[in-house]
DNA sequence: GTCTATACTTTGATAGAC
DNA sequence: GTCTATCAAAGTATAGAC
C-alpha cells in the first residue's frame, strides 16, 4: 500500500528487529539505539534505510497488517460444516496467535495509540477483515448454521471480541482459580462455544 | 494497599495531572517535563513528592484501580428483574466510561504493558471485580434469568469481553458502515443483547 | 512545598570516511 | 551499505535557596 520497493536486505532486518520491540513497548518505548543493538547493526545504517523513527514505525505497522491479512485469508474458503461458527472463531484466535507481534502493533494502534495519525488507514485495513467475516455469518444464515434473526455483524463482533480480550488478556486470566481447568487460550474459547451453544439467556 | 499516607495537596494534584497523560500515552511516552507542566509546577518539585518517574506512574495505576473498583460496586446490589444480564454488562460498560483514564490505565496493563512488574497485583485486582460479576450471574441461575446450564464464567468473560472490546475499538467501528446506525457503543450493546436473547446459533 | 539552577545520560538525527 | 564520530535537544534526577 505504502512502498512498492521491495525493501533492501539489511532494511528488511531492521524492520523485522523493530516490530516485535514497537508491538511490546510501544513507539516512545522503543530507541533506535536499542532497535541498532537488536539488529547487529549502527545508529546510523537504521537512519541510512528510514528516514526518522515514525517512518520506520509505520513500515512495521504496515507490514504487521499485511501479514495478519494473509493468515486470515486462508480462513474464508474452508468448507461448508456444521459448528462452523467455532470453527471461525477458532481460526480467527489462531491467526492472532499466529504472529502475535503483527497483532499487538496492530492492536496497540487499535486502542488509540500513542500516536495520532492515520486512523482511516488503520479503519479501512481492520474493516477488510471484519466485512471478510460478516460475508461468511451471512452465508451461514443461508445454510443454516446460524440463527435466521441473528444480526450478523453482532455475531462477528462477538467472535472478534473475545478474542481479542482473550489474545490480550490471557496472561492474567490465567491467573484466576475459574480458569485453571483450561490450559490454553484456546480451549477457553472451545468452552465459551459450549455455553453459546447452550444459549446463554434464559428463553 | 501501597502507601498509607493520604498524599498532599500537591502531590495530589501532580498525581490527577500525570493520570491522564499516562493513560493515552504510556509511561515512556511521558515526560516528568509534561507533567510538570500540566501540573502547573516544576520538575524538581515533582520529584520532591515521588521519588522517581516509575513510581509516579505505579501510584497513578493504584489511583485508577481503586476508582474503578469504587464505581463497580455501586452496581452489585441493585433489585432482582428480568433481563438483569443486559443491566450488568450495560452497568460495567458505564463504569468503564465513568472513568475513561482510570480505564485505560488497567488495560494498559492488562494488556501487558511496557512494564514487567507487578502482574501479580493487577491480577488480584481485576479477579475481585471478576468474581464479583459470577457471583451476579450464580444468583441469576437461581432466579432463572440465566440458562441453568450456561457457565457463569463463561457469561462474566464474555459480558467483560464485550464491553472491553467497545471501550478499546468504538473508535474504529464507528468508521464501519455497518455500525453507522449506532450512535454511542452503549446503543451498540443494547444491539449485541438483543441478537443475544434471540441466540445465534441455529438450534 | 515550591522554586531556580545544574549535573549527567540518552535520544533522534547528521556528516563524512570506507 | 555500513561504520565512527559528533551534535543539539530532551530526558531523569539532584542540590540548595526561599
Amino acid at each position: 500500500m505504502s512502498s512498492p520497493s521491495p525493501l533492501s536486505d539489511g532494511a528488511q532486518r531492521i524492520l523485522s528487529t523493530a516490530a516485535p520491540m514497537f508491538a511490546t513497548k510501544g513507539f516512545a518505548g522503543v530507541s533506535i539505539n536499542d532497535i541498532a543493538a537488536g539488529a547487529g547493526t549502527s545508529k546510523a545504517n537504521v537512519f541510512h534505510h528510514f528516514p526518522n523513527k515514525e517512518s520506520l514505525y509505520l513500515a512495521a505497522i504496515g507490514s504487521a497488517s499485511t501479514t495478519f491479512r494473509n493468515e486470515l485469508e486462508t480462513l474464508t474458503d474452508s468448507t461448508a460444516e456444521p459448528e462452523r461458527l467455532r470453527a471461525i472463531g477458532v481460526g480467527h484466535l489462531r491467526c492472532m496467535f499466529m504472529d502475535p507481534d503483527a497483532t499487538r502493533l496492530i492492536l496497540r494502534e487499535v486502542f488509540a495509540g500513542e500516536k495520532g495519525h492515520d486512523r482511516s488507514q488503520i479503519a479501512e485495513i481492520l474493516h477488510r477483515n471484519f466485512a471478510l467475516l460478516v460475508g461468511a455469518v451471512r452465508e451461514g444464515q443461508i445454510g443454516e448454521w446460524v440463527d435466521k434473526d441473528a444480526d450478523p455483524v453482532m455475531v462477528v463482533m462477538t467472535i472478534i471480541a473475545l478474542n481479542t480480550f482473550l489474545f490480550q488478556s490471557w496472561n492474567v486470566l490465567e491467573r484466576f482459580e475459574e480458569f485453571s481447568e483450561y490450559e490454553s487460550p484456546q480451549q477457553c474459547l472451545e468452552a465459551f462455544y459450549r455455553t453459546l451453544a447452550k444459549g446463554m439467556v434464559q428463553a
